[in-house]
DNA sequence: CATAAGCCTTTCCGTTGCGTAAGGGTCAAG
DNA sequence: CTTGACCCTTACGCAACGGAAAGGCTTATG
């Protein structure tokens, strides 16, 4: 069976700029030229092709396909590795990137509504009422009224920008919840990442750190139904895994 | 403060070819030029770049970035957030990319270790042996001597192809697995699409479906320690997550 | 004052994987 | 014989610069 270059094309779904654009640069030659200077491709080809459309999906790059099927001595499994890590890589960028964005993208919106009309004192206040009216009171037993005052004096004090830092770090540490919840394991990389983030939020709002108070909070974390539910609604979990994983990282330090 | 392209390029931590470049698509111009034709930066252009070079971190393209940061008629936060689906989907696309070099790569290495010497009627052999030594007698009082015999037998007859597919779609599984326990949620998409992966899986060894038998093998992945043992290993909780998935699946079809 | 070092300028080619013409032959059907 | 569908090569364009060439300006040093 012969094809013609369109023929091909439309055979093996690429168009046929594509099939004279692998001649040009060697990587899929036709079996032979018709007398009229026609590209003529045959069965060989066809299977090359497939070859070389296979790897293509797989995002690797022509130059690296040429060497993969044209040269047998090439470790083409080791190619292959060495190109999931490359994936790897840049999926991991990719999740950094959609974590910026995702706090920008909130950061924008409570902006918006803030500036909108000055009411970036007020939603602060409000928040320190939600926190009083929640946690108030355990939090109040637990590490003493002074904890308590000076955390919502700070957070009544808190710079605009300090404030968005902390809605943002907020935001990083519900998306990294879920990811490390994906691990499975509450002493895994991601989990441990997980838990210092955590500990730097807490520090926008506590006068000082402690991994006795950390610990303590972790426990409240799964025993107190509204500072569970916070978190479950991120993953199913969530609370218990938090609670492990900053156990584990307290624990580790 | 006034700064030279040199100047700027290294406050910023860019070339100052590229300086060049965005001055020759407009996207920074610089505050003047010196007598010399020099140009020249100043306060305003160096918060400009810092902007520039933000948006750019987020991958968003130089044109794009021209609109956000020049037209202030242009809506910056649906910008982003358009921005944002569109990294979604590229990571999904990664993820998908990631699952097929996966099964490429093991489908392969299996591959040479079998041509290696014909170890591949072998290693069916020992699979066989394995599945009956541990799971025979279960699953023999569950489903009855013809099923697992007939289940032995199409193992023993199958395909070289179709072997690589199913340990291929096994890696799938695992993978998949993995996925959807992250969701938490037996009947979301993906953990759905898990169970109709191991629906397809079965279907290699299974001489017909019914999900009153994938209802029961479900039960025994969690009931016997050693199916147990099969799927905690990929993630914790891994059997009893897959378990309700398939009951799941059974149940809303 | 001359020279060299170290800036600066513009212009242009190269990168990847094709899309999209322009300008011109070839082939089968009506 | 014409028409239309195919084929050919050549070449510019895209994104976001890197790098080099060829030349002008400034400043320090001998």
């Amino acid at each position: 069976m012969e094809y013609s270059v369109k023929e091909l094309a439309e055979l093996s779904g690429v168009s046929s700029r594509t099939l004279r654009y692998y001649d040009e640069i060697s990587l899929l030659k036709p079996a032979r030229w018709s007398e009229a200077g026609y590209r003529v491709y045959e069965e060989k080809q066809v299977d090359l092709l497939q070859q070389i459309l296979f790897y293509r999906e797989l995002g690797i790059e022509l130059k690296e396909i040429k060497r993969i099927v044209c040269d047998p001595s090439y470790d083409q499994l080791e190619a292959l590795k060495g190109h999931y890590r490359e994936l790897e890589q840049k999926r991991n960028h990719l999740d950094q990137l959609l974590s910026t964005v995702r706090q920008t993208i909130s950061s924008r919106e409570r902006g918006i509504r803030m500036s909108d009309s000055d009411k970036f004192a007020g939603f602060k206040e409000q928040l320190i009422e939600e926190n009083e009216k929640n946690y108030g009171k355990e939090a109040r037993e637990k590490y003493g009224e002074d904890t308590i005052d000076e955390s919502n004096a700070r957070l009544r004090d808190m710079s605009e920008e300090n404030f968005e830092k902390m809605k943002a770090l907020e935001e990083d540490i519900f998306q990294l919840l879920k990811e490390a919840y994906a691990t499975g394991n509450p002493a895994s990389k991601k989990a441990q990442e997980l838990a210092d983030k955590h500990r730097q939020w807490l520090l926008y709002s506590w006068k000082s750190y402690s991994k006795e108070a950390h610990a303590g909070l972790a426990e409240m974390y799964v025993a107190d139904e509204r500072f569970k539910a916070y978190y479950e609604k991120v993953v199913q979990g969530g609370a218990q895994f938090l609670k492990e994983a900053i156990l584990n990282y307290v624990a580790s330090e």
